[in-house]
RNA sequence: GCCCCCAUCGUCUAGUGGCCCAGGACAUGGCCCUCUCAAGGCUAAAACGGGGGUUCGAGUCCCCCUGGGGGCACCA
């Protein structure tokens, strides 16, 4: 296998604009292998150059969301750097002095026209656009232009982009891309607040932070040759540049976005990072199952801890198709890593749940026992309280006819269950060894099943028609308590 | 409309010219196990979008078509 064998310097930087989604949750898991594979810096940049869109608040639950995943970061805001600061807002001297740098090399200009900002005639915003953003004020002299500036005119700066030729730029995943310069725009590198749009500021912020491997998803491809056009002007070496395709919707139709979100998680698929560990997702299964959406091992692995990832990611087999979300994969891999939880651990992520749930959890060793019991029943934390609420009851309230057996009638049914009563009562504990047959020889001298026992059993216990085996059940509910559900399951059917 | 990217089972994917009458996983069906439900084991069905090339030989290389996706902001 390829591995990169020098240390990489990777970043992960995303927009405080909102909730952050699984997608991003994968960018920065692929930049964080990488890194930490190679022994290189993983850094965490905020791109706030939008004041709009600004979102209070989201810096937070970005970074809560990527430490849910496992993930840390060697330099950002929170933590420092020796290449800070680490929010775009706190650097725009640098973007500012760049920009005239090429300004006065004449690969920008002053562009004086508000165009596109309150352009009511659509029409004419249109024929600009098709004259590919290019302002008039191109060829207006420098220093024109730049008494304009002084004297406080509103402007912007644009990138001169070439109007014959082409440029080449290279995906480590696609390969070489090329296109004509004339189907490129004199993009708007600087906006009238005199921050930088994203094109420059990353361009900038990407080779002052020395970042070997950018990766980002495939969206950013189609001004992919802006940026090279960006890094030929300042005259600075490209990093390795990876664009990990886009997640699909689920159907297939669409790249997944925010919007969704909502029709999602009704149907209990959450989509952004916070989200998903109080709908009762382990990280470690949405870290195994994001990995694998693009990126493949071989033809047979897929489970990847943590540490396996790291040791495993590779670039090169990462896919350049955009790929659908299967969540019900999601749900296998949260019960595969449920299932190897030790008891213990599993205990403690289960009592938030139960407790949400309404159940008060005061008996730790009860709470391992119902852990133990409820293991490989769980595809998810959040089916606890429903699948072993139970245990937490001090009374259940079963409905007659499930207490009641298959082709018998309620007054055999009672018959059976006040036999089951006495035996249980003389029984020396509940352990399956030595109740089995016993209970097993009732069912046979009364003419029936195993399973008529049984049912009466774990409907009495446990008021459901699925729980776990009735005898690890009896042990964990106690010997007097099943008792007592047995004599109320008889009274009830007493009253049938 | 223009530009760019992509194309193997329903979904995620393996496959870098012969090892492929295409392998794995999820989901689905069946069987086994079994006190229910799970878990586990076995098993079934399920794909190289179409057409041209290149080659002794193509899922794998090239071209066209089709389909899908992305982008076209003083957002990122």
């Amino acid at each position: 296998m390829t591995k990169t064998i020098k240390p990489v310097r990777v970043r992960f930087a995303p927009s405080p604009t909102g909730r952050t989604h699984l997608g991003s949750g994968r960018t920065a898991l692929y930049n964080y292998l990488l890194a930490r594979q190679t022994g290189g810096q993983f850094i965490l940049r905020i791109e706030d150059t939008d004041q709009k869109r600004f979102v209070k608040g989201a810096e937070e639950e970005l970074m809560e969301g990527l430490h849910w995943l496992g993930l840390d970061w060697d330099e950002g805001p929170d933590v420092g750097g020796e290449y800070g600061p680490y929010r775009q807002t706190e650097r725009r001297e640098l973007y500012q002095k760049y920009s005239r740098h090429l300004v006065e090399r004449g690969q920008a200009y002053y562009c004086f026209c508000a165009v596109s900002e309150d352009v009511e005639d659509k029409k004419e915003k249109t024929s600009f656009q098709k004259h590919r953003n290019i302002c008039p004020d191109r060829d207006v002299d420098l220093a024109e232009a730049d008494q304009k500036v002084a004297g406080g005119e509103p402007h912007v700066i644009r990138f001169r982009m070439p109007r014959d030729g082409n440029i080449t730029v290279t995906d480590a995943i696609r390969g070489d891309i090329t296109v004509e310069n004339i189907t490129l725009d004199d993009t708007i590198l600087v906006k009238s607040d005199g921050l930088p749009v994203y094109h420059l500021a990353v361009v900038v912020d990407d080779h002052l932070m020395g970042i070997t491997h950018a990766i980002r998803t495939s969206e950013w491809l189609p001004t992919f040759p802006l940026h090279g056009h960006l890094y030929a002007a300042f005259g600075w070496d490209q990093p390795t540049w990876i664009h990990p395709s886009i997640f699909l919707k689920p159907d297939g139709k669409g790249k997944m976005s925010k919007r969704d979100s909502e029709a999602l998680m009704e149907a209990g698929k959450p989509i952004f990072l916070s989200d998903f560990g109080r709908m009762g997702y382990l990280p470690e299964a949405v870290v195994n199952w994001a990995a694998l959406i693009g990126w493949s091992y071989d033809d047979k692995t897929e489970e990847f801890s943590m540490e396996d990832l790291i040791e495993k990611f590779s670039v090169e087999k990462l896919s350049p198709a955009p790929a659908a979300l299967n969540f019900s994969k999601l749900d296998h891999f949260n019960g595969l890593y449920i299932r190897t939880l030790d008891v213990a651990d599993l205990a403690a992520r289960l009592r938030p749940f139960f407790e949400a749930g309404g159940y008060l959890v005061n008996d730790d060793e009860k709470l391992l026992q119902v852990a133990e019991a409820l293991q490989i029943r769980l595809a998810n934390l959040a089916e606890a309280p429903e699948k072993g609420g139970f245990f937490f009851k001090d009374e259940v309230y079963p409905d007659p006819e499930s207490l009641i057996g298959k082709k018998m009638t309620a007054e055999q049914s009672m018959e059976m269950a006040q036999h089951i009563e006495t035996l249980i009562a003389s029984l020396p504990d509940f352990s399956e060894e030595s109740a089995s047959q016993p209970l097993r020889d009732l069912a046979t001298e009364m003419g029936l099943k195993a399973g008529h026992v049984f049912g009466f059993l774990r409907n009495a216990l446990t008021a459901q028609k699925v729980s776990p085996p009735v005898f690890e059940t009896m042990e964990i509910i106690g010997r007097e308590k099943v008792l007592e559900r047995i004599r109320k399951g008889i009274e009830i059917l007493e009253n049938v």
